[in-house]
DNA sequence: TGAAGCTATGAAAGCGCTTACATCCTGCAG
DNA sequence: CTGCAGGATGTAAGCGCTTTCATAGCTTCA
């Protein structure tokens, strides 16, 4: 069934068949009703790759994370599909993991499947050696990149970015000046929004006076064990410690295991912070105190800047959200 | 730059080209080589929408799920993801909700993109009201429907199921041996896999001659306040349980707080059971015990049924998939 | 040496839609 | 009453690819 068969029963030629479709004003009012209820009779439905072929668009945006089972990816990438399709986009989802390379191949699959935009989520996306950000400015010769919470200096990539850099600073500044000077920073990634936590925890202690111990930064994956053995390490070197910073909230539960097998309590002898305020810091006993970084802001600024560049908006090309500290049982800040 | 442009340059026809492209065998080897070679040469790929007017696929699949933030889905979408690209396909997201309606709209939409099947996460998608599911059996009669975790019996739908029901069953049956027998279960869902878990939780207690207080029956939504609330009323109001089972680890979690608020030790005075097994489970103190619903297996299975389905193979409509008891720190059993 | 059977290739007809351009009305100003 | 503007509609040419069918060129064997 196509638009033939519509433009036969509707008594019309199929350019006005598709006019209607495209809701092109250049129709009567009533030939129009007559093609709806026909196209409504059939259950007609254009066909979307002869669509696309003439529009040479899918209305279908690629969305691009390393891993959609992390709470925290799993969120933006819930928020990007509604946004998108709020828009009348559809998501094609591709998970990537951390590899370069798969990264690229994912990327060129995405750019043959004709997407309209690809939005990258989540700054593992940004490699450290900005050679290796080649594959991502290539592709935006092609169409837009997005990148939540990422950002990178070059034509057509839109960048929406969280203040890591100062949360962890304010923070980490809020811990010191109540009185906790020992502060271990445990981190889940060098990427860019890594490299920004780990500044702002570095400011606070610059702006203090306070020296770092390199054994107090220690990167360990998303992994509540690696934390906990971490600490458990330093504790048994004797090291001494009252407060844990964490990029990931998934790190500050493996603090607050190591806490509790060593008798240390916490906030009183140990405060934790975690990082993402997932649905974690809402299960652990006490809560996680945890910093918010906007998913859903940064998802929806996000998309309404893609659609800003779709329609030919002036848009900027960076746009920055304050990310927020919330409060609750491992700290005493 | 097109199929003509690289036929042109390699000095063949378009035929050929396709041919090329399409790993058709009665090319000889030096024509192919050099067909692509070119292909390589000018960066060629094929316009998918043209393709996909021929060859009437895009090869892409819908996923449904009513929200992809949610824990346990997400990892069901990424599993799903995977597999999918594995055997060439792209995934297509859709987050629904719980709204009939919006549910028959996406699948309505996914039916207009002409996907090549569609993948419904998560037992929601099958109503109580059977005349409600025949959105679902006329969707099943243009494409193959694929149920994770649900079962319908109707041509062309096929599903994968977790035997909910024995898990739930011989969790409860353990309790009741051990000595518990006021054992309160919280859900979040009358949907088939819900009443499965319901029917296990009752069938452990008719077994052993144990009658159930309605009271000690509770639908929650997927919310921690909701199980620790209800949990709080019913201790406030006297009743005596010692044992919780739940369907889902957030409520399990709920009733972790309880017991913390109201000084009941756990596993000691108040056992607790969690659902799902997601990442949740390790991050309360004591861990939760939890049934581990093989989501990855279910996903998998689910996938390889469909390639079945696509390859014209015999393919069971229905699978079963057997859950697992974790055993962690919420629990004696 | 020639008929039969292959293999490798090309020509051309779609696939279902969009859209530029052509055409036909209708109404209204002159 | 004529002419013209502009709205409504149709015609037909693509969009880039797949695929059927035809054919040219080889091989093989009697």
């Amino acid at each position: 069934m196509n638009i033939y068969d519509v433009s036969e029963k509707a008594g019309v030629s199929i350019a006005t068949v598709s006019r209607v479709i495209n809701g092109n004003n250049n129709v009567s009012e009533k030939t129009k009703q007559k093609v709806l209820a026909v196209m409504k009779e059939i259950g007609y439905t254009p066909n979307v790759f002869a669509r696309g072929l003439g529009l040479n668009t899918m209305k279908t945006i690629g969305i691009m994370c390393t891993d959609s089972s992390d709470v925290y990816l799993a969120n933006a990438v819930y928020y990007l599909e509604r946004e998108l399709r709020n828009n009348g986009y559809d998501a094609i989802l591709c998970c990537t993991g951390n590899e370069l390379s798969t990264k690229k191949d994912y990327l060129e699959l995405l750019l043959s499947k004709r997407v309209d935009a690809v939005i990258l989520v989540g700054s593992k996306f940004l490699e450290t050696k900005p050679a290796d950000n080649k594959y991502i400015i290539d592709a935006a010769a092609k169409l837009p990149i997005m990148l939540v919470n990422g950002y990178l200096d070059a034509p057509n990539i839109y960048g929406t970015l969280c203040d890591d850099e100062n949360a962890v600073y304010e923070v980490t500044d809020a811990l010191i000046k109540s009185g906790r000077k020992d502060i271990i920073y445990l981190y889940t990634s060098t990427s860019l929004s890594g490299q920004c936590k780990l500044a702002g925890f570095k400011k606070a202690h610059f702006v203090h006076n306070i020296p770092i111990n390199n054994e107090y930064l220690h990167l360990c994956n998303k992994n509540i064990a690696n934390a906990r053995d971490y600490l458990t390490d330093l504790f048994e070197r004797g090291r001494h410690f009252n407060a844990v910073v964490t990029s990931d909230d998934s790190l500050a539960v493996g603090a607050l295991k190591f806490a509790h097998a060593h008798g240390m309590k916490v906030p009183e002898d140990l405060s934790i912070i975690g990082y993402n305020n997932t649905i974690i810091s809402n299960c652990t006993d006490p809560e996680l105190t945890s910093i918010d970084t906007k998913v859903e802001a940064l998802c929806i600024t996000t998309v309404n800047t893609l659609m800003g560049v779709f329609n030919g908006s002036n848009v900027p090309c960076k746009t920055n959200i304050t990310a927020d500290i919330i409060k609750r049982g491992t700290t005493l800040i």
